[in-house]
DNA sequence: CATCTTTTGTTTCATCGCGAACCTAAATCG
DNA sequence: CGATTTAGGTTCGCGATGAAACAAAAGATG
């Protein structure tokens, strides 16, 4: 079961059929892995490789790997780049790099923001577009179109040459993965709408996806550019800006759940007799973790930003202190029963829960250790990974540029498939 | 991402390494990826299949479905069956199953009894050896010796033509999947020791996975036999006998996890205040719901079979009805929070929980609603699987025949890999 | 400075696996 | 008995990769 062979298994990206009924592979599907397999290994490598690294790293002769790396470069989605002014002996390298004019469009938004931002296959951002909104309880419609305009703006000075090839779209709420609809969102107050009807014409033609916030901040966790891993391939994210979003990455892949509703860690139960949260249960994570809770146990406005809170706490202020250590202790049992399910003993804590990190930690790792069967052979740990701002904008690009990476003959030249 | 093509992507079978060096596809990948098709297409069918129908069924030719089930017939991991009575018009067809003469020793021990089963292909037992036994505290070496002479004399009277491909053992406890240990069984006070070293010689040469029995026992809901799917392919999994063993079925694959410590639901917190548990931690969902804590509870002696329970409960028992009240309740807690992670609205209960889940699921269900997120979209639900005696030692043979499912070329004649 | 060595990338040809078209086998229907 | 129908085999071409020789472009070396 644990070959280094190539598997070509049919995606299992939709729930399973009844029957195994799925397409045989023949002579094209050969050639449409290889070619996966090759933008893959040029994206997730830390240095340019040339044609003949890019052989030796998968198997191919240098004969193979230098056709398809060829007709990869030909549709943009590989770029050579200049030579390296350090030469060895022999004929030089021309480097690789995932392709610059390949481009996705990523946008988020937040209770408290909206952001549009343009990513290539490099995963760098080309333009982006930020804006502070309050739109808790506002009206969906003109925030929509807000973002529309504004990606329109970013789309307009895009160069000619490149390829938008989607956008994505990061909400905080749960989104039916199956229709893209925004099932409910409960911090904005929004339920049941169709952003992609509501950003309209702007970005018509555009195939647009829709995901869960946390999931798609967690991704750029685990990735640095799509197809490029970070240190952490295996993980639950926590972030939170007033409840708590939660996501879990098992071997580089953010777990959505069949129906994409996966990762709710804020919704773990920490106490059946606990406060009443939002989604209509009682004492669950975000009500002890969550910005607003903690700042409202705090004694402090709901708005407090979290290096505050960590000040007051270090300087003897006794609500503070009480206050993060009852979510420290929330956290610690909320993940535990996550860590017992999962058995993945690593969390990052994203946002302003990163902020806190410091404050929370030995609390929450000693629980941890206490309650996670598996504690005894790798103990549970702890971190924060500071995000730059809506990371799960890129996040949203990087999804959509994700899937050049897994299938690259669908952007290239080759004879159009369905 | 969601094409209905074969992905010649690379396994993720193994913790994803740094960059992605992994092999490139072949001819003779694709051939070894559509012989596996055809297997599972055989295996998965309802009606044993004619060639004709594999190639219907897969997309290949005729041509190319008779070549590959020649190959696999060669092996004997198809096999030819006699053409059935009723005739249509045209030639008859030569119906086509899984092969009986592959076969996989499944093994369990439990707190209560010894399994050692031989299973087929077909998900046919052959012969079985099933003996009580009370090793809760005893010493391990002579339950494994036992299991073992049971093995032999099981192996002993196999027909000479057909090929054991492995065992596989399922155990009530932690197991390192790396290397096959049982790190601890809590209710066999069973800690650190290799089951295959125990096992001895009996097995000697034959590989051994080892797997937890909740797992194991999970596998055997969500396939009928080796490649053929159930009814369920999503679903959360408990079981118990003492305490509460746990597995979260996900598109017809057991979540392991990367440890092979996942879906250990019977340790999610019910209430930080609760009741000490066997784990080190408090509150856990066992301590609630374990046949142990049930019966104690009940004021009753801990063997009480659960359809006594289910009788006194039915007839007015004050303190049986509140021990199962408590149960379900605590189930509702546990359950709702591994939803909310999983994305997995159905719970199906196995062992003695099967019997008593007419008296527990609209306290469950009751409680699922209220606190499952989704649960306005997909409404959860809770039913029984009654199961045989040892699912876990069928399940630990499924694991192993699924291995040929996925890859039957390791088992033919063909050229050797590696 | 000419030549050797080394590494990259290309070209040519053989091999292998599948698809397409045609053919044979074995049954029922008329 | 021949026509029809369905299962299954045979032959040949195509496409993709592998193997090996070749061309290119640099440093190393005398």
């Amino acid at each position: 079961m644990s070959l280094d062979v190539p598997d070509l298994s049919p995606r299992r990206s939709q729930p399973a059929t009844t029957a195994a009924a799925t397409a045989s592979a023949r002579q094209s599907t050969l050639r449409e892995s290889n070619l996966a397999l090759v933008v893959r290994t040029v994206a997730a490598a830390a240095e340019a490789p040339s044609r003949a690294e890019v052989a030796a790293a998968t198997g191919m002769t240098r004969a193979t790997a230098s056709r398809l790396v060829d007709e990869l470069v030909r549709a943009g989605i590989v770029d050579e780049i200049e030579r390296p002014a350090v030469l060895r002996r022999g004929r030089p390298m021309t480097p690789l790099v995932a392709g610059s004019r390949i481009v996705a469009l990523g946008l988020q938004v937040d209770a408290g923001f909206l952001a549009a931002r343009l990513v290539d296959l490099r995963g760098q951002t080309l333009a982006e577009h930020l804006q502070p909104a309050d739109l808790a309880g506002s009206d969906p419609a003109p925030a929509f179109v807000r973002l529309g305009s504004a990606s329109e703006a970013l789309l307009a000075r895009l160069p000619p040459d490149v390829r938008l090839i989607g956008a994505g779209l990061a909400l905080p709420g749960i989104v039916d993965q199956e229709t893209g609809r925004l099932l409910h969102a409960p911090n904005l107050g929004w339920s049941d709408l169709d952003p992609a009807d509501l950003l309209g014409s702007t970005l018509a033609g555009l195939p647009l996806t829709v995901g869960n916030e946390a999931d798609l901040a967690a991704a750029t966790v685990s990735h640095h550019a799509p197809g490029r891993a970070g240190k952490l391939s295996d993980f639950l994210y926590l972030s939170g800006e007033i409840g708590i979003g939660g996501a879990a990455v098992r071997g580089g892949q953010v777990v959505t759940g069949r129906h994409g509703w996966a990762g709710e860690i804020g919704h773990v139960c920490v106490d059946p007799n606990g406060p009443p949260c939002r989604c209509g249960s009682t004492g669950c994570l975000e009500q002890y973790a969550g910005r607003h809770a903690l700042t409202t146990a705090a004694g402090l406005t709901p708005d407090t930003p979290a290096d505050q809170l960590t000040e007051l706490a270090r300087n003897g202020h006794r609500t503070a202190q009480t206050a993060i250590t009852r979510a420290a202790r929330a956290l610690g049992i909320a993940l535990a029963s996550t860590m017992n399910i999962l058995d993945i003993p690593t969390v990052v804590l994203g946002g302003y829960l990163a902020t806190l990190t410091p404050l929370l930690r030995p609390d929450v790792e000693e629980i941890l250790q206490g309650r996670v069967l598996s504690a005894r052979w790798i103990s549970p740990t702890v971190r924060a990974h500071p995000q730059p701002t809506a990371p799960a904008a890129t996040g949203a690009a990087f999804r959509r540029l994700a899937a050049v990476v897994a299938d690259p003959a669908r952007w290239t030249a080759g004879p159009h498939r369905r």
